[in-house]
RNA sequence: CGGGGUGUAGCCCAGAUGGUAGGGCGCUUGCUUCGGGAGCAAGAGGUCGCACGUUCAACUCGUGUCACUCCGACCA
């Protein structure tokens, strides 16, 4: 509806805070009646969160249009032969939803949809002719996530726009992930969210090599990214680099020193009085699939990233439970001595060329100095698996890097052929010859891009909505309502505006202070006020959510005002 | 999955030692107000999350359970 009277519209504003909301964007959603929490991370929209939510929808298909993408819709619910196919039934946790159906057969909520967009298109696109070509959706999906939280930030089920490209070979992926990505900044910057960034980040679960990551930098978010400053290098945590500093200690002469109890790095390093990074630490994991422990060896002052120790062993990590028997002295494990048949090993580049470190000695109360590692670990192999450091040195410049929160609202991914493999999908190419062809994906979160935007776009009193993605352009305040020429002129603004713009008409009749508040509350970009005291002059008054503008106008004058003030507003992405 | 917190009207909350539920906001009606969440008056609205137990009597005590929430683990 183009137009809508606030006294009709469902979506009730509150006056105070839901007390389960932390979050700015959850805050001001509940309290704007654009959401209602149905269920832990799952919402139903009101006709204002419905509103912005297509609005973003309609710039999303207007971009995916513009790159040749073409619409589909897969289902939600699948069979779970189709994700057997792909080897993903087994491999995916608990956040995939199996279910049954009543004959039996084993079914799932689709999470994304690699696995169906193979399927739908490997019997059509059997021709080189065909190729490259894409497909997207705007489409539910549902993820069974082992904690909801912040709102619309994190939910469990939720709209997505996912596009899947396919190609005849890696270059013209490339060519096109390319184009995706500068599409991408496109879309935030019209739905104003100019300032996403991208990211390097970790393929995860969706496979292939390389993915970046779309990133909102807000306190509110729960990812981290390493940024420089500098040359602009930025990487989610997961995957993010640092350049190597090795110390430049001298070699000593090995020798066992008593350290009774000593067994995490803050407590060995003030007892020995020596920096945590003189230490080597030992690290235990399980690794799934494997019986022996896993012992990552690693200079004392830095962590291990469990996202990078993944990757490096191709299977799921977890700390080693203290209370299963290992075989190891926890606390006192060293890479001198170690039982090497009953554990795997892997050395941290952190450690390549360090001298003089101190390490377990694999006895209790006992750790070993003077440990130097190319001379008594000659010939092992290190691993990149250590989490970079607030402050570390920049791999590509030197610079200082910065640890920063965001919030991820999309993603893209060359997947290259991990399912058009495995899933079968070929073309024939000029030469006749079968083809698998690669793969590419790009998702957009529709819900959590609404949520972003409140982050964002915000003030004291509500969310400040872009004019691309405001659930309504223009709207009408009459205070004094029950003086007949305000009603009448109100009125007569409502019709006219309504012919090009989306008004919304606040025709309540309640007092100038509630209209204002729930106005900021649905931050509608430009307000019109019909008063008496103006009115009497001829004039009302014309101003806009974020505050900037505020005049009084000849009544004739509003419409030209309006389309001025809009595009204005509108310009400034 | 671990640890904490909370479930009382649409929203925010109060209900000492057990005695059958209350305030504010919102809602309805009337009158007065009317440029930043008005005033008076009269109303409507609750199986006190659920189940079992203790008791003459349970919002209150006990056990269990469910839900929501925060922190951590986990997570395209």
């Amino acid at each position: 509806m183009r137009t809508m009277l606030m006294s009709r519209l469902l979506g009730e504003r509150y006056r105070e805070n839901p007390g389960e909301a932390s979050l700015v964007s959850h805050r001001f959603l509940l309290r704007g009646g654009y959401v209602r929490q149905v269920a832990n991370g799952i919402y139903s929209l009101l006709p204002p969160g419905r509103r912005v939510a297509m609005k973003i929808e309609r710039i999303l298909r207007e971009e995916m249009d513009a790159m040749d993408g073409q619409e589909v819709l897969m289902p939600v619910v699948m069979p779970a032969e189709l994700w057997k196919e792909s080897g993903r039934f087994d491999t995916v946790g608990d956040e995939l939803l199996r279910m049954k159906d009543r004959t039996g057969h084993d079914m799932l909520l689709g999470m994304t949809h690699e696995e169906a967009s193979v399927q739908l298109t490997r019997g059509e696109a059997v021709s080189h002719v065909k190729y490259p070509f894409m497909i997207y959706q705007i489409q539910t999906k549902f993820r069974d996530e082992p904690r909801s939280r912040g709102g619309l930030i994190r939910v469990r089920e939720f709209t997505m726009k996912d596009a899947y490209s396919f190609h005849a070979s890696i270059e013209d992926l490339e060519r096109h992930y390319g184009e995706m990505a500068v599409t991408y900044h496109r879309i935030f910057k019209r739905v104003g969210l100019p300032q996403v960034i991208s990211v390097g980040s970790d393929t995860g679960m969706m496979g292939g090599k390389v993915a970046h990551e779309y990133m909102l930098l807000t306190e509110a978010g729960e990812d981290s990214l390493i940024i420089c400053p500098d040359c602009g290098y930025k990487a989610n945590l997961e995957v993010a680099v640092s350049a190597r500093d090795c110390s430049e200690a001298e070699e000593e002469t090995r020798a066992d020193v008593h350290t009774p109890g000593m067994k995490d790095i803050a407590s060995l390093a003030s007892f020995l009085d020596v920096e945590e990074s003189r230490l080597m630490k030992a690290a235990v994991f399980s690794v799934e699939g494997r019986v022996k422990p896993l012992v990552v060896f690693i200079r004392g002052d830095l962590q291990v990233n469990e996202a990078k120790l993944r990757q490096e062993v191709g299977a799921e990590v977890s700390p080693w439970a203290d209370e299963v028997e290992s075989g190891l002295n926890l606390g006192f494990v060293g890479a001198l001595g170690l039982p090497e048949a009953a554990v795997d090993v892997l050395y941290d580049s952190s450690l390549e060329g360090e001298r003089n470190l101190v390490g377990g000695a694999n006895r209790p109360d006992t750790h070993t100095k003077g440990i130097s590692v190319p001379r008594d670990l000659p010939g092992i192999q290190f691993s990149h698996v250590a989490k970079v450091k607030e402050g570390a040195r920049c791999a590509e410049c030197g610079g200082t890097l910065a640890l920063r929160r965001g919030i991820e609202v999309g993603n893209i991914f060359q997947l290259g052929s991990r399912y058009t493999e495995s899933m079968n999908m070929t073309f024939a190419d000029t030469e006749g010859q079968r083809r698998n062809p690669v793969m590419g994906c790009y998702g957009i979160g529709v819900g959590r891009l609404v949520a972003c935007l409140v982050e964002a776009c915000h003030d004291d009193f509500g969310p400040i909505w872009p004019v691309s993605v405001a659930p309504w352009q223009v709207h009408i305040c009459q205070l004094n309502q029950d003086v007949g020429v305000v009603g009448e002129i109100a009125r007569s603004l409502y019709e006219k505006l309504g012919v090009r713009y989306e008004v919304l008409m606040d025709d309540r009749g309640t007092t100038a202070g509630i209209q204002f508040a729930d106005a900021d509350l649905l931050g509608v970009p430009v307000r019109v006020i019909v008063s008496k005291r103006n009115v009497e002059k001829g004039e009302v008054e014309i101003a806009t959510r974020d505050k900037r503008v505020r005049k009084v106008v000849q009544i004739d004058q509003v419409e030209a005002e309006v389309a001025g003030i809009l595009q204005e507003l509108s310009a400034r992405y």
